[in-house]
DNA sequence: TGGTAAACGGAACATGGTTCCGTATGTTGG
DNA sequence: CCAACATACGGAACCATGTTCCGTTTACCA
């Protein structure tokens, strides 16, 4: 038996705050919010931050784990309430960017090189790709997609058209996403 | 007749000599390329090459002129050479590709919303919108392609979907964009 | 209640963009 | 050829941000 040592109290309701704070400063500024701000939100010290969460990655997750849960878990239900399996694909992906488009930011880091959001597109990518895979097999067995498309590459596509999303009122990251997908489509 | 005051004998050679070594960084550091890195290739200060590209992006306009150019006139060509409408907005959207997977970085600040780059977004824009929206005419008039989609955000689309090319070889953008061009077409 | 380890805060450091001004140099009129 | 001027140069200094580190504080337990 490992003793699993109880973290002190002070030390869980910051984290909590954090989360909290960092939620907030995502919002208004986007996942790439200065950490200084995040810490003053909270109302501690910058110490605290890496504390708990040692890198950027470490806390977006946290932030969106939820989300993120409830985007991979619609997967399989999608695939038995929908009239085809090209169309659960489609709304599975709908839901996908529903999710991106909303997080400034997000997309962007998904796919920066960058060693700091490895963590992040660790996460996202064991917790999609399969869920993404059973779909796109679904469809692929049911002749109505175009095989040796990976799920991979197709989550990486519609993350792609996801980036930047919001900024600029004509580029509508769901139709070219729709665009892509039908462009799957086995005639 | 306003006199035009040729520039300095200096200011010319080491615009060249900053360009060439811009150029170079580019390739080896992507578009972000520390200034520090450039001025010292160049053998020059900083505040030179601010004087020569008082933004990163008028820098990596005068280094990629040239190419941009030739892109946007290869359309007219296609739109001949081709066998129809659609085959040559295909071709020349590879065209398009090509020429970004071997720009690092380049789609990446096509596409941040930061000010920086501003003049390089509205660079890209002036040059190949006309292009891109001659091309996608001729294949919606021929009834090849599905209409209300313009050509601003098809190649913003395109432009997206190369973010990242060359760093993951399980992501080939010109299949993606492939995918997208034919997801335009009309069945 | 006192001792200890966990947790905290924020100063200090690293990196990279940007500005500014004293110095150097090309250019031109005499 | 030279002097005087405007142009251009170099790089130190400044600012913004991420990251680390350590002296101090605080929760917990005996």
């Amino acid at each position: 038996m490992t003793a699993v040592p109880r973290k002190r109290a002070d030390a869980r309701r910051n984290e909590q705050t954090l989360l909290d704070a960092a939620a907030a400063a995502f919002v208004t500024s986007g996942v790439d919010a200065p950490v200084r701000d995040i810490a003053f939100r909270a109302g501690v010290g910058v110490g605290t931050i890496y504390r708990h969460f040692p890198t950027r990655a470490d806390l977006i997750v946290a932030v969106y784990r939820h989300q993120v849960e409830a985007c991979a878990e619609a997967g399989p239900a999608l695939l038995t309430d929908s009239a085809t399996p090209h169309e659960a694909l489609a709304r599975w992906i709908d839901l996908f960017v529903d999710f991106l488009i909303t997080k400034h930011g997000l997309p962007e880091a998904l796919r920066s090189g960058d060693a700091t959001f490895e963590t992040l597109h660790a996460y996202f990518l064991d917790r999609l790709v399969p869920v993404c895979d059973t779909l796109l097999a679904a469809a692929t067995t049911a002749g109505q997609v175009i095989p040796g498309v990976g799920a991979y590459q197709l989550l990486r596509a519609v993350g792609n058209l996801c980036i930047g999303a919001g900024s600029d009122d004509r580029y509508d990251p769901r139709r070219m996403t729709a665009l892509l997908v039908a462009g799957l489509r086995a005639q």
